[in-house]
DNA sequence: CTGAAAGCGCTAACAG
DNA sequence: CTGTTAGCGCTTTCAG
């Protein structure tokens, strides 16, 4: 059915070898003769068989990018960012939504589909550190995120701490004292909700301002709505405050929301300020303040590891971290009148 | 270094033939002998390679999905129900994004990477009705999307019209007589601003309000600052409007905050319609009342007519049309006093 | 019910 | 510079 090397020998009277060559650019064919194949080629419209190809060079041009769900912002421009630096080297990107739950992820490590790419790049967010040692592979692994560190593998991240704690100065520096947060979560250390709220507490302890539980709002998922609840429960406890930090930025648009229903003005009586940088940030009323955490670096930066690990696996060196270069992106809900 | 058939067979003391057999739940192999393989898999830790299989069954398991950008919610929301959908069948699905241009497009659809999947679901937006001949591909092709009908492959999509219809119905209903557009394209007959403004207009006639031209703003792109521009626009033209149709939400979104910014009240002195229900219309300030297009219908409906077709080519039916149902979604934005 | 053997389309030694 | 040939690992007739 399909046109074959054999075809296209056939057409331009060499053997296979020859359009095998040109095909993959070996530099030692006469320039007639690669003329004649590619016009063969060209004649009978052939396309590679990239099956067949896989099966012989082991390679199959595919990576994975396993994550919680698309239809997080987040998670979407990650995959946006991903697969841009993937065509940049030739690759195509299998998504794989684990909805962030421990066992799919687990599962998905060592599941059959990984026989299908040349490698993944991870996003967990179910498991934990406990889980570290699941990620030694045999395969070439990139992890991202925050629910892993010294593993086993590459990993890419952000500096939440570092992005926390600046983003805290930031609301120090015009003069905010009672600075909330939306999105913690009880007791954890590790994860971008802990290292967040680590970053919190370093820049208030720096600034000499004590920490204050009552201050804190935690919620278990990151939705606009926990945004949204949080800010509520804050303000029925009747406590102080005049500026909060998002732990990210759905969790700082929903807080803005109830804000002002509450009839509270933003930034007059409470300035805002998120994580992330989504687009969408750049267009609520008033637009938002918040932490560009270096997506494009990550993705880029992941990719690239993971090819340096596909290309030469042989070279057995240590997990690498890299952390991206974040930055305060200043909007409307923390101008200063 | 991988293990192969070979291996199983050898270690279960059987031909490769049989282990086959046992991986592809070949019903008649002797109970005895199944355990003894499946024994063997498991502790060989054995995994087929699917290129082999690919090569040999000529299926890949992995389907390609189209579209514009992962970074506009509208596709990541789709793009996630697709690959929950494919998920059902055993499919992945490798993700291409085009930006919206045609070159790519139309490149894409002949590119080799087509190789590497069963077939492909494709959301154009560069390509128009001229370009439908290029759609007469050799593969399982199911479109999606309102840039071309009555192609030559199955198509899925909303019904636009009638939907865009409704809102506005829904608006007239509640006595609103000044409905202003916000997104409309100069010219445009298909395509989705075309037919939802078709939709309104019919909405209008049937009610005997006369159309008006001064309260409909053009946009080229539909991200929310387009809407935001579009209505900063439609304010200055110093008309009188008392709803909003945005015919998107992202548009309808941003038309609403430069409304609030202007000192209108939503709904009180205008109320606002979207179309697409995005997650983020449930969250805005109010929240924002739209049209479902019926999304997860036509991400599972576009994979099960791709399935069929790859299932049996031979089948050469004439290309099928399937129209999802839509619903309004009523919240705040538009609630009567 | 199970085994032997051919071959999917390609790449890479190895010859020439 | 180009041709021959041997598999990559699997599925699938066809025998037994």
């Amino acid at each position: 059915m399909s046109v074959t090397l054999h075809d296209v020998a056939r057409a331009a009277g060499v053997s296979i070898k020859t359009v095998s060559n040109v095909i993959n650019d070996y530099p030692h064919v006469r320039p007639a003769t690669r003329a004649r194949v590619n016009e063969a080629i060209g004649e009978l419209g052939y396309q590679p068989n990239l099956s067949a190809r896989s099966l012989r060079s082991g390679r199959t041009g595919a990576i994975a990018l396993a994550l919680p769900e698309l239809s997080l912002s987040y998670f979407a421009e990650l995959a946006d960012s991903v697969i841009r630096a993937a065509e940049r080297v030739g690759q195509v990107v299998i998504i794989e939504q684990t909805g962030g739950d421990r066992e799919r992820e687990l599962q998905l490590l060592s599941s059959s589909q990984r026989k299908m790419t040349d490698g993944l790049i991870f996003s967990p967010l179910g498991m934990g550190m406990d889980d570290a040692a699941r990620l030694d592979v045999s395969y070439p692994l990139v992890l991202l995120g925050e629910r892993i560190f010294d593993g086993p593998t590459d990993h890419v991240t952000m500096r939440n701490i570092d992005a926390a704690r600046a983003a805290t100065e930031y609301l120090i520096s015009q003069g905010r004292r009672r600075i909330a947060i939306v999105g913690a979560h009880e007791g954890e250390v590790v994860g971008s909700a802990g290292l967040r709220l680590r970053g919190y507490r370093e820049a208030l302890d720096a600034a000499g301002i004590p920490f204050d539980e009552q201050i804190i709002a935690y919620t278990t998922l990151w939705h606009r709505s926990n945004g949204a609840t949080a800010m509520r429960e804050l303000l029925s406890r009747d406590v102080d405050f005049d500026a909060v930090f998002g732990l990210n930025d759905t969790l700082a648009l929903g807080a803005m929301r109830v804000l002002q229903e509450a009839g509270y003005r933003v930034p007059g009586d409470v300035s805002v300020i998120g994580f992330d940088d989504l687009d969408e940030a750049m267009y609520s009323l008033p637009s938002l303040t918040t932490v560009d955490p270096g997506r494009a670096e990550i993705a880029e930066i992941a990719v690239r590891s993971l090819m340096e690990r596909i290309e030469t696996p042989q070279a057995v060196e240590a997990p690498r971290l890299h952390l991206a270069q974040f930055r305060i992106v200043e909007r409307e809900s923390t101008a200063t009148a």
